[in-house]
DNA sequence: AATGAATGAGCTTTCATTCAT
DNA sequence: AATGAATGAAAGCTCATTCAT
């Protein structure tokens, strides 16, 4: 027995902790997000997210299959992160339309802070979605938003300040648009109508008109 | 001696008909929008273009540079197709919240009606707008919403039924949002909630919502 | 009838005079040169030269078959304007060593002015010569230069003042060497020791150099 | 048992040995040489080369960024194994005039015996010598000679025998001339004067022209 | 657990050339 | 005598992936 040979630490180049097989698939996926949100699936390149790596692309192969599957891997990762904003809030001790207000006002935060995640879900549904589909069970995860938005919703009815004929899921979708577009399309939409819809100004305008819009949608009038 | 020896058309192989530079351009463009609108501008294979198209790929690239080239082309093309929806109603002889009304409902038609140009879209902004950039006066075509919105925005505050804090472009974007998302992120959404937003039923929903959305937000209260 | 219509200018785009094939040809051949000259046989681009010329790519094969024949056609025109240099001197009323003075100098600037021409020659030599095969009667021009010099050295024997065992072609050859490497190697040589050839002070001293190499190779010592 | 089993050496299709990169890279820089000094650098073949390699034009792209890259680290190589041929004469040793016929008979000799160097000098000259100078530091070890040289023509002064207004570069450049010429042009002049400048009989007059051309034209007279 | 070297398949692009009038 | 449109063939290059250790 050689009590040398536990040692971690090696002479040769790049010295190189103790090989950690977490720590090595954490620093690729967070390569990849980046490269993947960047440049598209089919842009990416798996050259550059070696390159950018502790790791060798070899290793990336080792760990993930494929290109694809490092993609979902990515997706999945993004996703989970992203996943319970919500739960934060405690919305359930505030009045139904302070309640609603909080989590326009987070998702409205939420995309505004993760472009890269607003980037991935564009890029997934370039692809049609095929990839979320493989993936599984984060899907139950962010159903967690529309339970939420139907009790702040059963809470306003029963005090008859919101309407009746609005889905969970419909609301939810417009709250998400709101949030959502001003961060996928603010190139385009930026270009074409030659304003930053990231000055702080806009930003500000932007989110008390996303929270206005839902407020006044779901009133009882 | 047969006369109709002269015409045009040969019965040979792929029949070819008189050299019509525009139609071959027209039908390499029309081929490739939905190529690019597909699989995005690094996912589109300049082979499948010139697989579907009536002409080889060696065309595409004399009349179009590089693959580069062509997508800006596609892109200008679109953007052209869609201008000026606006034009087309008569705006201006309805009341503000009428005209309005008919905006947004014509918006929604028409993202729901052009999957292929919202998915341009998306595309162009996950390459941050950089062909749109370079593209020039499309822009302006574009901006002529703005102004019809201004008017409207005008008419209903000189009513007293429209709020005069709200800003043309800014409406504009909740208008836009509202309706692009709902078909960019249909993929994604759909799968995670288990819908299907292009059903009818969702379709007629989501529009209903959209008018009464803007609408309630441009009341003054 | 029509009386302008025998007016040999049009009113279209560019205007263009009555045909003239002879001028035609010359443009393309002029142009050519200087695209193979500066680029090499294969490195010259046969639409480079159209987009240069007056006429339109197709009229360069109309007139020259292929690129190759249009290369012997420009290598055939150089070789033919620089020919007979030697003829305007007049070097036989002249005593041989001012005679051999004179030629050296003569072909010293002949080969300084012509850069484009002993590019030509580089060029056909990377492609050992099978162009110049295919050209016939040019060589036998080049000849000349033999004879003259011939007769030079056979005053110069006669009067004593030259050595007996020198051939023509080899003091040609000698002569060529040290007038044309200047030219043909200045980017190399110039670069590997840092000077520049074509300044007018080393160009004095080469002249010196090679004229007085040359009469101190032939003297009779 | 098969205890040959364990070598390296497979015998299927093309045989494989372990992997090598410098032997691979060699391989490919030969294979590279002999191509572009018989075809120049546009008319060199990225296949061709890989055809007549042990690797495949994947590997050519691997080591090499691309044909330029590979071109120049061509004429790196090709600049590295000609210089210092002069090192390997003693002329210190000798009397100057010896030393200098010593100098022009090895170069004489070299560039008789080294036509792809010569070639690939003369093509990249026609390259206006822009790839040379993206080398860096090959160009300091050619200016050896240039020392050499200089000493040469210090003693001869020293002895009175040589003349004082002769520049080593110049010296220099008036050998290459003379050694360099009668490969480069061989073809052209050749084939003009219709004589074989590399027979044994002509080649030994040119040496010794050459020889004596220089010591003649450095004499003190 | 890790890796440097290698690669087949396919991609975009270029080029000299010809067709049809 | 002239030409705009078209093209097959091949070139240079890139990419995700695997081999061998």
């Amino acid at each position: 027995m050689d009590a040398s040979a536990a040692a971690p630490k090696r002479r040769d180049g790049k010295r190189k902790r103790k090989n950690d097989p977490s720590r090595t698939k954490a620093d690729i996926l967070e390569v990849a997000a980046e490269e993947f949100s960047t440049h598209g699936l089919s842009g990416a390149r798996v050259d550059a997210i070696a390159e950018r790596t502790r790791t060798s692309k070899r290793m990336i192969y080792y760990y993930f299959q494929d290109k694809e599957t490092l993609y979902r891997a990515v997706l999945e990762n993004a996703y989970s992160a992203v996943r319970a904003i919500e739960a934060k809030l405690d919305l359930e001790t505030q009045p139904p339309e302070a309640a609603l207000r909080s989590l326009v006002e987070q998702t409205f935060e939420n995309d505004d802070a993760n472009e890269a995640f607003i980037r991935l879900v564009a890029i997934e549904n370039i692809h049609r979605g095929e990839h979320l589909s493989q993936l599984g069970p984060i899907r139950e995860i962010n159903k967690g938003v529309i339970a939420i938005i139907e009790r702040i919703l059963a809470r306003g009815r029963a005090a008859g300040a919101f309407r009746a004929d609005l889905d969970a899921i419909d609301l939810h979708m417009a709250i998400s648009a709101l949030c959502f577009f001003r961060v996928s399309n603010k190139h385009t939409f930026g270009k074409i109508f030659k304003i930053d819809l990231t000055s702080p100004a806009r930003r500000a305008k932007h989110k008390r008109m996303a929270v206005e819009a839902i407020l006044r949608l779901v009133r009882q009038e």
